[in-house]
DNA sequence: CCACAGTACTTTATGCTGTAAGGAGTTGCA
DNA sequence: TGCAACTCCTTACAGCATAAAGTACTGTGG
């Protein structure tokens, strides 16, 4: 058997994600003061308000009256707690849907809950997806819309392809959103008082706005379900809105394939 | 990691953008060594190779000879210049596209150039779109792409959120795609030694995989584009695939709303 | 009962980060 | 010549993850 470098750490790793650390009631020291768990909590409590950028090893352990080192007895570093974090926290996902009414219905609503879960914890947006951790509940949610893209009746490269463009759809989409979030808390400053603070130094800075974009400047006053004053605007528009149409295009696509294999 | 754009002297950082700065030729004190556009070619350079994450004032300014300190004559601050990084890399896209094949043709030769931009320049998918720079560039790119969207016929708040829902699914893929780039770079682990790794791992802490999960087994099973062995390459197939894919099924949607307008 | 080993947790230290403050040296103009 | 403005440097500080070492506690074997 061939031996990767850092298997050791990842083998342990996996054994925290699956929740299969050996029982370890009978052993010489001090009673464990804490657990993986209630770290856990507290590390996705200041990931839920302040981001994943105010999550840092002392702010979890001052919330749990410990030092920042007192945390490594049961994690091993920063990066596998924010694996575990991102795992327990997909746990809250549902995972049966009704495909009764069929597959549009139940993707519909899938994706709507994919959408409400991301805004919850809008840091989950912020944890890289190249190395997935592979834990319990990553599996558990690729399951369940596998599970609906099935009904579709596509082949099985299909629907592969087509779980994995509706979940970076929504991912991307919600990302500007969960950003824009943590940007007012950071800045202290809604994004309307951002605007228009910005539309002034931009009509100074490009006064031949409307020349330059003509395209953008036509859409703008065409497009009567924004404000008047539209050039900003234009970029910040209402990212639910973008949500809801690029799901009802995508999924139309979707219907299309059915239809018309290729 | 997401950088977030700065919001200290927005008048000054919007003339950067610009690049309205004042002449400053006949004034006291030694030459300027330096310049923005060269802090900014540095930079980009850096960010290319090792991703945001290994660009640090200290970085950029050795690499150019000078110590941290020095940048902060031209810049004001680390969130500045990514903004200026962000703006003046952006100005590769091409701006110009035939609609004379149609607007489909255009819309993909488009979308395959960003793919294409975004794998260049991966470190431009972990700036935040919250709040804008609203660089000269960062309009164009808009622009350019709402003209592409125009020639649909649709409505114009349909092609403001179509063009918004477009774009954040090629992000959203092309970020995956760029995080496992740089993991690899970082780990010295390619996926494949990684995948194969850990599907070991897994097999150990999960032996009733295929009970948990039968519908990505039987998916895993049924889709012979892959290896044998298809559990955890299930996450990872080929990027690519999935934005061709997502964007042929995307496109037939917006054929879908032209043919039946709501 | 005692020594020891294993554990929980702390303190200290290292090398990163962005950037504030102050100082040294250079230059153009009055 | 003196001064003001300027570039660039050194130093310093707070914050980060985490390695290393130290302290206090507790169960077990002798």
């Amino acid at each position: 058997m061939v031996v990767f470098a850092g298997q050791g750490d990842a083998r342990r790793s996996m054994a925290l994600l699956w929740q299969q650390e050996p029982e370890n009631s009978l052993r010489p020291g001090p009673k464990q003061g804490l657990d993986v768990e209630t770290i856990v909590r507290a590390a996705v409590e200041i990931a839920d308000t302040d981001g994943i950028g105010a999550l840092s090893m002392r702010a979890v352990g001052e919330k749990l009256g410990r030092t920042a080192m007192a945390l490594y007895t049961y994690v091993p570093s920063k990066s596998e707690l924010v694996d575990l974090m991102y795992d327990r926290t997909l746990a809250e996902q549902p995972t049966e849907y009704d495909l009764g009414p069929g597959w549009r219905a139940a993707l519909t609503l899938r994706a709507n809950d994919t959408w409400d879960f991301y805004l919850r914890h809008p840091w989950v947006l912020q944890v890289s997806q190249a190395r997935p951790a592979l834990g319990p509940n990553e599996w558990a949610t690729l399951e369940t819309t596998l599970r609906i893209m099935v009904a579709t009746g596509l082949p099985p490269r299909s629907v592969r392809q087509l779980t994995g463009a509706l979940y970076q759809f929504i991912r991307g989409v919600a990302q500007t959103l969960a950003e824009a979030t943590y940007a007012v808390r950071a800045t202290g400053m809604s994004d309307e008082e951002w605007l228009s603070a910005r539309s002034g130094m931009l009509a100074e800075v490009a006064p031949d706005f409307a020349e330059r974009y003509p395209t953008m400047a036509a859409l703008s006053a065409a497009d009567s379900s924004g404000p008047a004053d539209a050039t900003v605007p234009y970029l910040q528009k209402s990212t639910t809105e973008t949500f809801r149409a690029g799901l009802a295009v995508f999924l139309d696509g979707i219907e299309q394939a059915i239809a018309q294999p290729s």
